[in-house]
DNA sequence: GAAAGAATTGACCATATAGTTAAAAATGAG
DNA sequence: CTCATTTTTAACTATATGGTCAATTCTTTC
């Protein structure tokens, strides 16, 4: 660990700034000055910015792709998978505040890495295994006509939109609702209730 | 209409270019080829850039915004009022894909125009408006204790996310979920289903 | 502890980009 | 038409920023 420690520092202090300000609002003096260092030792390395990018994305990413895949595959019936799921997803995104609203900008940004470091990781496990694995699971449960791409889209949604839109929804709902301690608890029991009866126990399984 | 007839040319090719790239990845250079005029032209009518996009943030966000306000605000009977509320979010926001994600981007920037121009709107309209009129309509339904915050914030994700994240999605799911001709209106009637059951058919209406 | 290699630095360079300017072209009033 | 005002342009400037380089310090190996 204490091996390519400088490299780590950089990679860290690069992310933070990628995150807030995305590729091309990034700049490397403010990298620099984060990790504590010399511009020019940013370049020693990692030689460019694109390549320090790149280098942190797969710093970023592939390690949260894979637990989120094992998340969602795991063995498990289906309500206690379901709330661990909400709550995983909840948590995880609530924790890195900036993460999902750089994905969603870097991925609409033409850039090629991103792509490809999710497809990179997508393909470790068998081709459409989320799909699958989520009909599966449906299926088990008499919900075989269910389509398993609203349910991703629903789950996604539901547990990842709030936090990004955090500060637009602020302004619409007042400050209060999210600095209140509680606010994932209740976030967490509400969509579990809205999946339970709005989807498991909807009337009529049938799409 | 003819007249401004330049500078609502530049605000629409300000606004595109801003909407792809963000403030930072914005050029002036490129705003000026879009709208087939020179560069030394966008500062003779809009002086820096700064004021070039906020001239564009005002131009984009106001008339949308107010006609959301519109569209929450709308006396209905609930279940119309649903529908035609997912019905023109999923479609205002898929005919604009660049748009929310912009937003989700730019008010977490630290820009100070945008929350100022929200704020401006909202202010329009009486304090806490949205809130207390959900709140109202729950109410009529029998739904008091239904916490009118996870009403908007639940709708809002389903309806908004998934185009913002429409890159992410499609790797995930394939290209096929979207391209279908029908997908909006799957989404939509996916949308009403889970609200109706999972909130206004929910058992035990308490919190 | 000396030589060799790796890490680090301050001072540069090249270029992209926001912004300026002075002059030309278009427009409009009398 | 003519003069004054507005609009438009090409050429230019200033600066921010990614990137380089030669010299210096630190580390490792023998």
């Amino acid at each position: 660990m204490a091996i390519n420690n400088i490299k780590n520092l950089i990679l860290s202090a690069a992310g933070k700034e990628f995150l807030v300000r995305g590729y091309s609002g990034a700049r490397m003096q403010a990298i620099a000055d984060k990790a504590g260092i010399n511009k020019a030792l940013l370049h020693y390395h990692f030689s460019s910015k694109e390549k320090l990018y790149n280098a942190v994305l797969r710093d970023q990413f592939a390690s949260f792709i894979e637990s989120l895949i094992e998340l969602f595959l795991r063995e498990e019936d289906l309500e206690p998978w379901l709330r661990r799921l909400i709550a995983r997803l909840l948590r995880e995104f609530s924790a890195r505040p900036q993460f999902s609203r750089f994905i969603i900008w870097e991925l609409n940004s033409q850039g090629k890495e991103l792509p490809r470091i999710f497809a990179e990781v997508l393909a470790q496990s068998e081709e459409g295994t989320f799909l699958k694995r989520i009909e599966s699971r449906l299926r088990q449960y008499g919900l075989q006509s269910y389509p398993p791409q609203q349910f991703l889209m629903n789950i996604l949604s539901l547990c990842i939109y709030p936090g990004m839109a955090r500060p637009l929804l602020e302004q619409v709902m007042g400050k209060e609702v999210f600095s209140d301690p509680n606010f994932v608890g209740q976030r967490e029991e509400e969509i579990f209730r809205l999946i339970k009866y709005g989807i498991f126990l909807r009337p009529g399984g049938e799409k």
